[in-house]
Formats: C-alpha cells, sequence, structure tokens
DNA sequence: CTCCTTAAATTTGTAGGATGATTGGTATAG
DNA sequence: CTATACCAATCATCCTACAAATTTAAGGAG
C-alpha cells in the first residue's frame, strides 16, 4: 500500500500561493490587498475557499481583515506573529534565559561575521543612547537600546537566529516597559554597551559572551525585582 | 477617540475556544474530533464559519482533516507545527548554530535544576546508545541519541526553551539522517555524553556549557564535510 | 461462518447565492 | 465651508446544494 493520499487541497493550495505573494513582498506589508471578489477570480475559486484561505494566513497573524474596509498584509513573517503570541503566555524569567541563549551565540557569531555597516550602526545606536539620557527621553532611550541588540543580532548573519530574537526581544521590551515604575530614574550603564561593542570589533567571541550574558543578568535581576513590587 | 474596534468576530471565537479544547487536552492528539455538522449546534454557528476557524487552525498545523474520514488532532502545540515548517526553509548549518545556543543554555540551568529523575533518564539513554552501537542499530541509537538530548533540555525546567528547542532537533536529526551515507560506521563518541552527564550532575555549569559546544561542534563539522560530496 | 464485493451512509471539499454590518467616500443642504 | 444623509464597496455570516473520499453495513459466494 504505497498509495498516500497526497492531494493538496485547493484551500491550501491558495493559501500558499497568498504567502508567498507576501513573504516575496509582490503584496507590501501595510498595504490592502485585492478584495474578495477579484481574488475569487485571480485564483478561480468559490468564495467559501477563498475565504478560508484569507482566514489561515489572518490566524497566523500575516493578515487583518477589517469589515468594510479591506484585507490588509499585517506581516511578512509567518514565525514572528506565531512566536509572538506564545511568548505572551510564557513566564518573563524564562523568556530572559531564552534570549540570553540566542544573543550570546549571536554576539559571538557577530564577532566573527560583522562587518563596517554593522559596526557604524552600533556606535550610531550607543550615542543615540547617550543622548537620550542626557533628554531623559525613556521612550527614545529603549528604542535606541533595542535597536542596538538588535544590530548585533543581525551581525550574526543567521536568518533564523535572527527570526527568533526578534519576537522575543519586542515582546520582553513590553514586559519590562509596563513593569518599570516610570518614576524609576533612567540608568544607563554605558560600559556594557561600549564594551560589548568593543569585543564584537576585536573579534572576540569569549569576551562578548560574557558581557551579554552579564547585560542579561544584571536585567534578569532587575525584572525580578520589580515583580516582587 | 478611545474608540477602538475591538469586536471579536465570530470566526475567531470558535478557533479560540477549538485551541483551548486542543491545548488543555479535552481533544487528545490522534484522535478525532466531532463532526462539523456537531460542532455547527455546539458552537451554534454556520458551516462556513466553523469551517473558517477550523481551516485557520488546520493551517496552524493543530488539525488535520481528511474528507470522508473526519477531523483529527495533529499538535497540542501551536509553535511546535508552524517552527517546524519554518525551520525546513533555513540552512542546516544556521540551525546548528541555534541549537548550540538553546542547548547550551538548556544544559546551564539543567546543571541547576535536575533532579534524579532527570539524572537516571539520562543514565538509561546513554546505556541504551552503547547497546544499539553493539547492536549496529543505526535508528535505535539516533533515537536515543535524540531523547539523551531532549532530556537535557527538559532537564532545564523552562517550558519556552523546550519548546523551540523539539521542532530544531527534530528537523536535524532529519537532515542528519538523510545526509548520512549508511555505509558510514556508527560511531559514537561516548565520552562526550558521559562528560555532559557527569558536569550535569556535579551542578557544574561551565563544564555543561564547554561538554554542549564540543559535541555541537563535531556535528558541525560532520555536516559540512557530509554536505561537501 | 468467513471473506470479498457492492451499496449506502458519513464526512469533508467546493460552489454559488443571499443578507447584514461596517467602513469610506460623495453629494446635498445649511 | 461644514455637517448630515446617503450610497457604494467590502467583509461577516448564513443557507443550500452537490461532489469526492472514506467508512460502515449489507449481501452474496465459498
Amino acid at each position: 500500500m504505497i498509495h498516500k493520499t497526497n492531494r493538496v487541497h485547493l484551500v491550501e493550495q491558495v493559501a500558499i500561493q497568498m504567502e508567498d505573494l507576501i513573504v516575496s513582498g509582490v503584496w507590501p506589508v501595510d498595504e490592502k490587498i485585492p478584495p474578495e471578489m477579484e481574488l475569487m477570480k485571480e485564483f478561480d475559486v468559490s468564495r467559501n475557499t477563498l475565504r478560508e484561505a484569507i482566514r489561515a494566513l489572518v490566524h497566523a497573524g500575516l493578515l487583518e481583515s477589517r469589515q468594510g474596509s479591506g484585507t490588509v498584509v499585517r506581516s511578512a513573517n509567518a514565525l514572528s506573529a506565531t512566536l509572538k503570541r506564545y511568548i505572551k503566555k510564557s513566564a518573563l524569567l524564562d523568556t530572559l534565559d531564552v534570549r540570553l541563549a540566542l544573543e550570546q551565540q549571536a554576539a559571538q557569531l557577530a564577532a566573527r561575521h560583522r562587518n563596517e555597516t554593522d559596526l557604524a550602526t552600533l556606535e550610531q545606536c550607543i550615542e543615540a543612547c547617550r543622548q537620550a539620557v542626557r533628554d531623559k527621553d525613556r521612550k527614545k532611550f529603549v528604542a535606541m537600546d533595542t535597536r542596538f541588540h538588535q544590530t548585533v543580532v543581525q551581525a550574526s548573519d543567521n536568518q533564523l537566529l535572527i527570526d527568533l530574537y526578534e519576537p522575543l526581544l519586542e515582546n520582553i521590551s513590553e514586559s519590562i516597559e509596563a513593569l518599570m515604575d516610570l518614576k524609576t530614574p533612567l540608568k544607563y550603564e554605558e560600559e556594557l554597551h561600549l564594551d560589548l561593542f568593543a569585543a564584537i570589533q576585536n573579534k572576540d567571541k569569549r569576551a562578548a559572551s560574557v558581557y551579554v550574558e552579564e547585560y542579561i543578568g544584571a536585567l534578569k535581576k532587575d525584572a525580578a525585582e520589580m515583580m516582587e513590587e
């Protein structure tokens, strides 16, 4: 009995094609896709079939339908949306340990693969953080700090690592911000950023790993304290 | 303008309820869910609405519909299926680096949190690997080796880490098996397993981390060689 | 009684139409 | 010009019908 029902149903075919259109950028993020009537003709399927395909991508977080308005592309990354939703249900300390795992490895890879553009971006982020502290602009500081770490991971040149890290960091930033008492003074351990930057610049894997551990360690300590209150 | 379209559509409501039933185990994995006719009455929605909800979970990998037979629960973990599909499109070496990141961190956490049950399972796996080598049973060896590493990660007591690692390891095992020439003699570096076990038993974080790096490093070297051919 | 074939019932897949709800824009009245 | 009322576009939900695949049951041959 070699026979195996390999038939791919219409709905799945349409969903795959639409996913391709999104991932490849033919349907750009934040823009509307054609209305159902047109897509029915385009894919030559019935309204039900088309809607089931759309619904699958909506649930996956790639699309968002708005009654009366249309359907817009929400994300071009299937993993991002699912992971983000999943992380939301996880414990913050668990999430931080995973972040430590990924960023430590990313920093080591970055120490090997970083190019001049990466280094320049990192320096800009550090300077922007410094400026934000001077301006007492907490929002800008968090944004620039986030961008710094994201740049480190991007310099790793490992796409899977990048895609896993991004939703993680986003979630952590939200949690930390929610926990952070606005009265808490904005403190900035600039040395850690500078040390990590130097390690990556000097292609020193070991040092890069150590500094990431220090940074996340401090974050874990802060988070634990904040949650006690 | 505080108003925000917070209306949750019927389809999404049904999908969420069904997802709950799956995750909570009311609808167990590998078993059929009630037919559409019953679910229509149960949720008090039309067939279209119900089917769109089902389709969303099918696409997410939680369900699998078979025409004429019914719909069965395929997985109780929304992340697993998505991640598995995503990893399939990633480069093996990228995947191995992510595995290194996760397993290194997991081993360190395991060195802290491991209990007697974990240690016993690890010892069983090592013994089973040894036996499989004696029997020249490649399939059993891979299965036991996989179980060993999964147990290490499980001992970390970090659910997010566990859920991320599982599909990763599964994919790597498949890739390695596909690459492996069946004529290649079955070699088993037993020392690495024993060393890692000892480190976890002795709660030696540093050593655990080093041995995982050695293990994955050897795997990366093998994979790189195999791909050259 | 057992085994095989065939027919019926069950279940999902696809199609098409109808109506309601929401949104965005347009035209009209002031 | 502004504000209201209206209209068109679009998605949300529901309904019915039939096709395709599978499972189950019935019936007959041995």
